[in-house]
DNA sequence: GATTGTGTAAATGTATACATCAGAACCAAC
DNA sequence: GTTGGTTCTGATGTATACATTTACACAATC
């Protein structure tokens, strides 16, 4: 049935259904059919069921009277989302700084901010977008984990996952290379700062400086939507795949 | 079957599985089989499946690598969990403050506020416990809504459902009036001065004032520990079936 | 003409048979 | 004795038939 090796139909239909969530292929508010969405997987309604839960354990689907529409996301659920990761990172970082991190993690913390340095070269051409990409995405799960509290990252990641409020979201452009040196280089001082303050056990500093990190995520996120709005009308659902 | 009426047999499942797991009856980290659990209520697997999923939802429960285990929550857990709450809730107030209320919404949390006033008399003995325990439920839910954002709102309510967690879960005893009534004299005069806060703008007020309230829960818990452990040995799970 | 009742269709809710998979126990060979 | 495979068991995964509920349309009645 399905061609995929050693995947479930309900994972399939999980992962299929979250793409077509994601890229807007199923807009907000629509309501979800399991006959008709089995009949388009080419599976039972079992399955469906199954996937469509996890759904919304993941927050993208919600349940109505019975059934599951779309979860709808205005441009303002997006700020809100973000505001929400920069606070919670927020606490992650204070916690830690006040609580004090093993000395292991804060060192294998401290070389991804060295990692992130590496990826700024001295040349505007050096940059390396992949690898800064993949390190930021360490960093901030670094960072949920230095807290030392299950409660915390999974908030965290629950967070994380609600569309565009990632924060691999809005890394900036390889178009635009001047633009981004500079917000990358801001966003690693930031970085930097937030290593040190949890070191030096600063809890409010390393808690404010989190928050102002989160703050870059919304201005491109601002950037992004004037951009779109002089081409389309639309707002949200530019087509996102990210985490 | 279920004798309830109106009540699926998911519903039923949900309300009984939920309440053996918070009584302690179903253990943190104990695998829920389908086939047990589904003779034990007299139903299919399907609805125990459907349950299950739900509970999942709601934190209680944990996907396993198949099948469920229910959530473990030590010590360190419930004041994280706690915390988490405060952090949210301030972050409600701050943003309430910050982007202004709605003057009806303002006017109706006020409302609940000189409510609160009014079950504490002023002799010791006319403490009105229900209406106080109803109306600070009350003024939470309220708190959860005033920053007008659904996804703050939405988490609040999550993090509150954690066991413990939830605002009314240590409100003190009525055995010990004494006691009781510095206690909640001190979270009201908490609960007036966020409503000041917010009602004059000053978001990093109400955002501190928010957190501090929330560390009553903690105190409270550390005190109910504290009492428990001079008895049993055991530490969580002191049948709870709050919120 | 509005309202209420009833029928029908389409959706989810439920039970269950069967498929599949993973882990444990056991046996054999080395 | 250990290791390797094999089988068996018991769990979840899946499909599907059937039950039940609900929403809508249409008609009858006031």
């Amino acid at each position: 049935m399905s061609d995929e090796k050693g995947t479930s139909h309900t994972m399939h239909a999980l992962t299929e259904l979250r793409q077509r969530i994601l890229s807007g292929e199923l807009r907000g508010g629509e309501r979800l059919l399991e006959v008709p969405l089995a009949k388009m997987l080419d599976i039972s309604r079992t399955p469906v069921r199954e996937a469509m839960s996890r759904l919304a354990e993941e927050g993208l689907l919600e349940r109505a009277r019975s059934g599951f529409v779309v979860r709808a996301f205005g441009e303002e659920d997006v700020v809100d989302a973000i505001e929400l990761r920069g606070v919670l990172e927020g606490t992650a970082a204070r916690l830690a700084a006040e609580r004090g991190v093993d000395a292991k993690l804060l060192a294998a913390f401290a070389n991804i901010v060295d990692g992130l340095d590496k990826c700024l070269g001295d040349m505007p051409s050096d940059i390396d977008f992949d690898g800064y990409s993949r390190l930021n995405a360490e960093f901030h799960a670094a960072l949920a984990k230095l807290a030392g509290s299950k409660i915390i990252e999974r908030e965290l990641e629950r967070v994380s996952k609600l569309p565009f409020a990632s924060p691999s979201a809005f890394l900036p452009d390889k178009v635009d290379i001047a633009n981004s040196r500079s917000s990358l280089t801001v966003a690693q001082a930031q970085h930097r700062e937030i290593l040190v303050a949890i070191t030096n056990r600063e809890g409010a500093r390393a808690e404010a400086l989190a928050r102002e990190h989160a703050r870059t995520a919304r201005r491109d996120l601002e950037q992004a939507l004037e951009k779109k709005r002089s081409t389309i009308g639309q707002v949200v659902n530019m087509a996102l795949f990210a985490n």
